[in-house]
DNA sequence: TGTTGACAGGAAAATGTTTTCCTATATAAT
DNA sequence: ATTATATAGGAAAACATTTTCCTGTCAACA
C-alpha cells in the first residue's frame, strides 16, 4: 500500500502538499494539484486512517453497547445506527454484552483504548458505572430506546409512559376492565411502562390490582411462563398488556396451549412491533416503535454532538447550550391494530 | 488521559521500560516493574491502541460485511462472530450493505483505509470484486454461511446440498411425491439447495418438474407470493420445501389465508431454523443450521489465519500449508421435526 | 587481573499522517 | 523603486507507541 511519502515523491511535491490536496485544507496551485491527483490515481493511494486518527485524535468510530445483537429489536436499531453512521463516514463497532452486565466494564475499557468518538447505549446502565466512565473520559454517551432517569445524558426514543398509557386506554375503550400486565425486568423500561399502565387504569377509575401485574425477564419463554401464572388466578383478566412483543408472543403461545382462543377469550396487546408480531397467528396488535428510526436519530444526534464538540473546543459556551437544546429526541409511537384484541362489553 | 510518557516520568523510568512491562516483551527487574505497575494503576493508564496499531500495523479489528443486520439470521451469525472476536480481543465493525451490492465497493475501501485485519463476508460476492480487492490488499477474507464456488477463500458453514437433500428425502420418506421447491435469489445458496432438491428427487425416481420450482428473493413477503403462484397450478404439490424459514413463514401464511390446512392439506419444510420458526403456528419443521456457531467458527478461523499469517511473515511456506488445511469448515446441520409435515401415503 | 558474555535499561528511530512555522516569490501600495 | 503583504509550498514537529541499537554493569572464566 502506498503512503503519502510515495505519492509526494511520485508527484514531485512535498508531503505537506499532498496532504493539503487530499483534504483541501489550504490552497494549492492547479498545476501541483493535478500532479498529486494523478499520482494518487495511479498508485491507488488511500490515506491511512490510523495515522490520521492518531494525530487528529479522532477515530470516526462509534461504539454501540447492545444487550444482545441477535435480538430482533436491537438488530433493527443497530441497522438504523449503522445506516446513518455510514452516511456520515463513521464506522460502528459493536459491543454485545449478552445481557451480561459485567462485560460492560470490559467493553468500556476497550472503547477507551480504541478511542471511540462516541457511544450509544442500548440498555439501562447502572448510573454509577456511567459516572465512573464519564470521570475518566469525555467521550459522548447517548441512550437509545431506554430512557434512564436521573441523568442528563442525551436520549432518543419514544414516550414510554404515554405509549403504555395508549395501549391500556385502547383496551379500556374496547370495554375491558380486568386488564393484566406482563412486564419485563429491564428496570427503566419496566418502571415507565408500568407507570403508563397504572395511569391509564387510574384515569378510568379502574383499581390497580397487584395480582394482575406479573414481572419476568423479557423473552418469549418468560412471556409464556408469565401468562401461565396469570392464568392460574381465580379470575382471569379479559385482556393482557405485554410490555414487549417477545413476551406477548410467548403469552399468546401459552393461551393457545391452554385451549383458549385469542382474541375471543383473552385479548392481547404487545409493545415494539417487531417482525415477529406480524407473523404470529393471530397477528399481534401492538404499539409500534419506529425502531430503525430511533437508531438513525441516535446516530445523528451522537455524531452531531461529537462534531460540534470538536469544533467548539475553543469556545465552550455555545456547545453546551446547543447540546442541551437537542438532548432529548422523542419520536412518535402508534398503535397498530391487528388481530389479538376484541371488544368486551 | 495519561500516556506512556507520563507513566514513565511518574515511575522514574524510560518509555521503553514501560512498554516492556506492559507487553512483557523483554525482562524488566522486579523493582522497576513494581514502580511501573504502581504508576499505571494510580493514573489508570490504558495504552492507546491507535498508536499501537500504527506501529504494529495491526488493528485487532475485523469487518463483517452483512446483507442486512436486521435480518434474524445475520444478526445471530453476527452475534457469534462478535462473541469469539471479543474473547480474542478483536473488535467487530459492521458493514451493512442493505442488500445493495453497490455499497460493497465503498465498504471495501473503508476497510482498507481503516486497515482492518480481516473480513468476513456474509453474501455471495461477485468474484471479480473479490479478485480486485485481493489484488490491492492481503487482508484475509472469509465466507461464512454462503459457499461461493470457484474460489479458494476459506469458508465456514454447512453442507448445503446435503442439507437440502436431507430435507427433501425426509418428505419423500413421509410418502410425498409431489414436492414443490421455493428457493431464493441468492445465487450460491439457491443453486446448491436446488441441487440437493433435484438430487433427492432423482435418487428416489421422482421426476423433477419445472413448474414445481419457484424462485423469488428471500423474504417473508416473497415467500407468500411464491406460494400463491404454486397454488395456482392445476395440481398442487402435497409438500413444499422452502429454502429459508423466512420464505416458509410467508408460504405458510399464504396457505392458511387460502383456507387450507397445514400440515393436513400441504406439508411444509423450511431451512435455517431461525427464531421465527418456533413461534409461528403451526411450528415449522425445518433444517437446523448452527447459526451462532457458524459465526463463532468463522471468527475463530479468520483470526487464526490473521495470527499465523502475522507470525509467518518470515517463513511463508508453512503458513500457506496450514491455511490450506483448515480452509473449509463444515458444521453439522440437522432436521428438526415440528408441526408442518404430515405423512402422505 | 583481564576478557568475554549476559543482560537490564535508556536513547532514538520508525510508523503515516496533519499542521505549524518558516521561506521565497509575486503582487500591491506608497 | 522600495516596502509591505499575501500566499504557495517545503521542512519539521507532533501524535503515542514499539523496537532496534547501544551503553554500562556484573558475573564468569581463563
Amino acid at each position: 500500500m502506498p503512503n503519502i511519502k510515495m505519492i509526494a515523491r511520485k508527484a514531485g511535491v512535498s508531503i505537506s502538499t499532498v496532504s493539503r490536496v487530499m483534504n483541501g485544507s489550504k490552497p494549492v496551485s492547479p498545476e501541483l494539484q493535478k500532479r498529486v491527483y494523478d499520482a494518487v490515481k495511479q498508485m491507488d493511494y488511500k490515506p491511512n486512517s490510523i495515522a490520521r486518527s492518531l494525530i487528529l485524535n479522532k477515530t470516526n468510530l462509534i461504539g454501540v453497547v447492545v444487550p444482545d445483537v441477535s435480538n430482533s429489536f436491537h438488530a433493527q436499531l443497530l441497522s438504523g445506527v449503522e445506516g446513518y453512521a455510514a452516511e456520515a463516514d463513521y464506522g460502528v463497532i459493536i459491543c454485545n454484552v449478552y445481557r451480561n452486565w459485567d462485560k460492560q466494564q470490559k467493553y468500556f475499557n476497550l472503547m477507551l483504548e480504541r478511542h471511540v468518538d462516541g457511544i450509544i447505549l442500548l440498555h439501562d446502565n447502572p448510573l454509577e458505572e456511567i459516572a465512573a466512565f464519564q470521570k475518566m473520559s469525555a467521550t459522548p454517551l447517548l441512550f437509545a430506546s431506554v430512557p434512564v432517569e436521573g441523568t442528563t445524558i442525551p436520549f432518543v426514543g419514544i414516550d414510554e409512559v404515554q405509549a403504555s398509557y395508549d395501549a391500556v386506554s385502547y383496551l379500556i375503550t374496547k370495554g375491558h376492565r380486568e386488564i393484566g400486565l406482563i412486564y419485563g425486568e429491564c428496570y427503566a423500561l419496566g418502571k415507565l411502562r408500568r407507570e403508563g399502565y397504572c395511569k391509564a387504569l387510574n384515569n378510568h377509575g379502574i383499581p390497580v390490582r397487584d395480582e394482575f401485574m406479573v414481572h419476568r425477564p423479557s423473552s418469549v419463554e418468560h412471556g409464556y411462563h408469565a401468562m401461565e401464572q396469570m392464568l392460574r388466578l381465580e379470575k382471569n383478566p379479559t385482556a393482557v398488556f405485554c410490555v414487549s412483543d417477545e413476551m406477548a408472543v410467548g403469552a399468546l403461545d401459552c393461551v393457545l396451549d391452554k385451549g383458549l382462543k385469542i382474541p375471543d377469550d383473552i385479548s392481547l396487546i404487545g409493545f415494539d412491533d417487531i417482525e415477529l408480531s406480524q407473523v404470529v397467528r393471530p397477528k399481534l396488535t401492538t404499539i409500534h416503535q419506529p425502531i430503525h428510526e430511533i437508531g438513525r436519530e441516535a446516530a445523528r444526534l451522537l455524531i452531531d454532538i461529537i462534531e460540534t464538540k470538536g469544533k467548539a473546543s475553543g469556545r465552550k459556551k455555545t456547545y453546551e447550550i446547543s447540546e442541551e437544546i437537542r438532548s432529548k429526541i422523542i419520536l412518535n409511537h402508534s398503535l397498530v391494530e391487528r388481530e389479538t384484541v376484541k371488544d368486551h362489553f
